[in-house]
DNA sequence: GTTATACCTCGAGCCCACTCTAGGTTTCGG
DNA sequence: CCGAAACCTAGAGTGGGCTCGAGGTATAAC
């Protein structure tokens, strides 16, 4: 079976060396294995499972939760409702997450106007009638 | 003119009067004045603008660059064009986290359904037959 | 007037997620 | 068989963003 070294997963991953040994240390990838001498053999299915650890990341997880979700892999099937609240939960933090992504994409919009208006006059101004305030 | 206290100010904005002070020490809020004896008045603009603080920090804008930005603003009009630049270049960057968030939120809602099935079937065993890897 | 509460500064401390250094072993190309 | 490059561990260091403690002043409520 074809197995991958840590600095070819780092680069799959796009992630440093130094990460993923972090991340071993944190206990996210009890499942990679190891030669008598002691280096990592990732396989695909390894690269699959941290595929998962970084989109949980990604969705603003601290690496402590992230393990107790791969402690409950672990445990086999006896976890399978702690996994599935889980990612349910993780589904409207993205959620709202989303949501406020927006609203700031709102105000930055309106900031971009803002300050091409007042490019094109000049002057910041052109906005002082509005309640926008002076730093508008 | 109506002013605010800090305490309210943090209320608010849902901030710490700690994190309003630091935000102060970083340089995000040269324009709030003070009483006599150093007590901090907010006016509404005050608070516009740290509205303004937030919507970046949402952006993931670090406090260093707002600080810039809060330093441009006291310089006038001859910083609109850096101003301008920063808020479309904040879009891109605002748009890029919400591609990524999509993403994200595909790979949990698929995993929402790997488990609500998992758990149906009692076993995760039910997957076994997919790519998907032994933490699915 | 006094007591409690809110304000202030300065600097230390904390937590997180890396990031790197030191010192050593292993593996691989020529 | 040798030297370079990649691997390893343990533990220290970094940077960002707060968060808090000590020690002190100011205002508000009784």
């Amino acid at each position: 079976m074809k197995t991958f070294s840590i600095s070819e997963v780092a680069k799959e991953l796009d992630l440093t060396v130094y990460t993923l040994r972090y991340y071993d240390k944190e206990g996210l990838m009890p499942f990679v294995e190891r030669t008598p001498s002691g280096t990592r053999l990732f396989k695909e299915t390894d690269i699959g499972a941290l595929k998962i650890v970084e989109c949980l990341k990604a969705s603003g997880m601290p690496i402590k939760e992230i393990k107790n979700f791969i402690d409950w892999c672990s445990d086999g099937d006896s976890t399978l409702q702690q996994r599935y609240d889980m990612f349910v939960e993780r589904k409207a933090t993205v959620e709202a997450q989303m949501e406020e992504l927006k609203k700031t994409m709102e105000i930055i919009e309106h900031k971009c106007f803002y300050y091409k208006t007042a490019l094109e006059a000049g002057t910041e101004d052109v906005h002082k009638n509005n309640k926008i305030g002076s730093f508008g």
